[in-house]
DNA sequence: ACAATATTAGAGAGCATCCTCTAGAACAGG
DNA sequence: CCTGTTCTAGAGGATGCTCTCTAATATTGT
């Protein structure tokens, strides 16, 4: 017993995934949104309370699904480097497969208006988060190296190493090379071979690299 | 046979740095960067045609300032992985120096609105480039890796892993710790030695790539 | 002292955006 | 058909920002 919707949630964020990735999260307007899906800025209001909530949800959204395949990979293998290798490549492949969202993984909760956030929402970054810091201390144990600056290390080699490949190409206006994911992988393994307090060897498993 | 400023270029750019270290690029307004300086609106149009030239100017001096000690500590050593070490120890101590300007270095030409930007600001933004990717090419040449993949994994070595690592740390509002530098260094070293098409072999010699 | 000039000072027009508010349209169930 | 709910539709106020314009002011050279 009720109107079916013309513009749904999905829809509305999509399009703010489109204005995030062509003029960063200040161009996130509701009024562009709205402009953008030919919908009156009335109803985006009717799906959000305001500009803050949905910049909230388009990072979020973005975030998650991003994660859902990077934990994905990350639990792939039993073996430490190799589940590294695999996660630092999906970094890459994710991006080129999403580039409008990856555009926005670039930039950080702060540039979305963290500090006007509701609690939910805060919730749910932190929930994420602690997710990714956890299988990052892991790894970095499953390797063999512990400490804060195991898990540093680990953090730029699976995280910020591809990510700084993706955002170089971004930039620039270029698409990722075909080699993308193999120079991210080859990059990932030399840092996670030379990792603080150990040289080269395996958690349970045999094999270097 | 002219009234002395109470509010000169510099002072106004400082404040601009701030704006953008607080709030990002869009946070740069004229009004913001007057009312920080206590100057009316009208004190910042004199030095500046409009907020184009404003973004420009403190985006470009910014990334000068930086590239000056860059540069000194990529050509510091005749030997190539040791210049290319010293390099990536500056851009962190650098940070460390000047954090709310590596704030602004995080972001990219793009967000100061480039698109906007007069042909003397363009030109002065291309030769800075050029400057960096020949460094980096003739780097890459030095340590026997040749072609676009070499130079870009030389980059990613010596520029975007060491910014990472700060990014990290500015955007979790944690100051860099006192080993950054450290693991910055040992980062670049374990990439540099996994050069596509080479391990480990001096300046001079042959090259495979 | 006087003229010339660089600069401050700030009001206000023009514009875009955020958000509110009211009115009505479309549809499910009785 | 009629009722109730969800949603569209878009006008309009409030706010904040960019930029312009006029007038006043401080300083130097003569």
């Amino acid at each position: 017993m009720a109107r079916p919707p013309r513009f749904d949630t999905d829809q509305l964020l999509d399009a703010a995934v489109r204005q995030a990735a062509a003029s960063g999260p200040a161009g996130v307007t509701m009024s562009a949104v709205a402009k953008d899906v030919g919908a009156p800025s009335g109803s985006v209001y009717h799906r959000f309370p305001g500009r803050s909530a949905l910049l909230a949800e388009v990072w979020l959204r973005t975030v998650e699904r991003f994660q859902e395949g990077y934990f994905t990979a990350l639990e792939s293998d039993a073996d430490a480097r190799r589940a590294g290798r695999a996660a630092a490549r999906h970094v890459v492949s994710w991006s080129r497969a999403h580039p409008a969202e990856a555009a926005l993984l670039l930039y950080g909760a702060e540039d979305f208006g963290r500090a006007d956030w509701s609690e939910e929402h805060l919730h749910r970054a932190d929930r994420g988060s602690r997710r990714v810091r956890a299988a990052l201390a892991s790894l970095a144990a499953a390797l063999g190296a512990e400490g804060p600056r195991a898990t540093e290390c680990v953090a730029l080699a699976l995280i910020d190493l591809p990510l700084s490949l993706v955002r170089r190409h971004l930039r620039a206006g270029t698409p990722l090379p075909a080699h993308a994911e193999d120079l991210a992988e080859e990059c990932t393994t030399a840092l996670l071979s030379s990792l603080p307090g150990r040289t080269a060897s395996p958690s349970k498993a045999p094999a270097t690299g």
